[in-house]
DNA sequence: TCTGGGGTCCTAGGACCC
DNA sequence: TCTGGGGTCCTAGGACCC
């Protein structure tokens, strides 16, 4: 019996739970963001697999989905209640198989970590308990870690499995693009490529103290080690703890008046103190984030002379914090974060450089 | 041409202390 | 007049993920 690492993702999330109870948009590009009006200033969280053969996918602004699509198309609004109920039910339907550790990555994706000599037929039951509990369909990535776990999915989409371990990970990834390997995104590649490492394979044979120099110690033995397929393999059960809250808003029109700039830093404040307060932790710190027209960001923070739970003091420091915004430029975005002080014993031991939940 | 909203973690450099 | 080394905390900024 060896120990296994399963990744789990969901195939077009978002798009398949709108399907899903929406029958009659079955077979039609759905494209789904914003307030589901494309001419506004949003981008697409997901579109159906019909939408990305006419070029449309995440991350792309509507306005430009919108000139891309067909006629037939359907723009949906995000609807996050849906989703969060979607995603309960499959994590829940994933936790009732036998022997399963499971860690929740995000709304559509987890690991299972398990103990067994075929974890094929885990990764069809698993695939099975989701399609039989919510319709939905999903791709499994076996490996004997997260990083190659996660990888492999990408090669069982869509509703397929594929296992990627070290016995094959340079056959399969050696000749891939940095860029294709997790955590290593557009700036990344770029630095790495200025190097002449480009491959996956160049990366594992890169010389580790030309990366340390140039990514420093952590991130440079990190980068080295993830073009062997290397990272951690401890499937972590505990549930995930925030450290922070923000809300930011794009504004359709931009603000021009520091008036209209401190109205929403505390409106945007009082929703962040809120989502702190209902976890019943202090707030240790504030952030702002501005986007000023057309489209340059600035973030900064400053530590509170003490922890509070009062919600005027929260509001009040990301007022005197706007209030050293240039006020001769239009704002387009604003956004506060507000850092929580972390519950007993809640420093984390191990982290992985991989941001986001893991 | 137009670029969301919610997060986490890493690094560099300055301030300050001993 | 010149000026060490180590440690910690803080801020700003960058990068990446879903």
């Amino acid at each position: 019996m060896a120990d296994w690492v399963l990744h789990v993702d969901m195939d077009q999330f978002i798009a398949a739970v709108e399907v899903l109870r929406r029958p009659e948009l079955a077979g039609r590009p759905v494209i789904v963001g914003g307030r589901g009006d494309p001419t506004e200033r949003a981008v697409v969280s997901t579109a159906s697999y019909e939408a990305r053969e006419f070029g449309i996918g995440s991350g792309m602004p509507l306005k430009i989905a919108a000139r891309k699509a067909p006629a037939d198309a359907v723009f949906l609004p995000v609807d996050h209640d849906a989703y969060e109920a979607a995603s309960a039910e499959v994590m829940s339907a994933l936790r009732a198989l036998p022997g399963i550790v499971l860690e929740v990555v995000g709304w559509d994706e987890c690991f299972l970590g398990v103990t067994t000599d075929d974890p094929e037929a885990v990764a069809r039951a698993a695939q099975a308990a989701v399609l039989e509990a919510t319709a939905l369909h999903c791709s499994v990535g076996i490996g004997d870690n997260k990083v190659r776990a996660k990888n492999a999915t990408e090669f069982g989409k869509p509703r397929g499995v594929f296992r990627l371990t070290e016995e094959n990970w340079f056959e399969v990834m050696g000749d891939k693009t940095t860029r294709d390997l997790w955590g290593v995104g557009p700036k990344v590649q770029k630095r790495l490529a200025a190097h002449g490492i480009v491959s996956v394979r160049q990366l594992a044979d890169a010389d580790e103290d030309l990366l340390v120099a140039e990514f420093g110690p952590r991130m440079g033995v990190w980068y080295h080690g993830l073009g062997s397929g290397l990272g951690p393999a401890v499937v972590d059960s505990t549930p995930w703890v925030a450290r922070s809250h923000s809300r930011e808003t794009t504004y359709q029109q931009n603000l021009t008046t520091p008036a209209e700039v401190q109205d929403a830093l505390t409106d945007l404040a009082g929703h962040a103190f809120d989502d702190c307060a209902a976890e019943g932790r202090p707030v240790v710190r504030v952030h702002l984030k501005v986007r000023y027209a057309p489209f340059e960001t600035k973030t900064f923070g400053r530590k509170l002379s003490a922890p509070t739970t009062v919600r005027e003091d929260v509001i009040a420091a990301a007022r005197a914090l706007g209030a050293t915004l240039d006020q001769q430029r239009e704002v387009r975005l604003l956004g506060v974060r507000a850092e929580m002080a972390m519950p007993d014993g809640g420093d984390q031991a191990e982290r992985t450089p991989v941001r986001g939940r893991i």
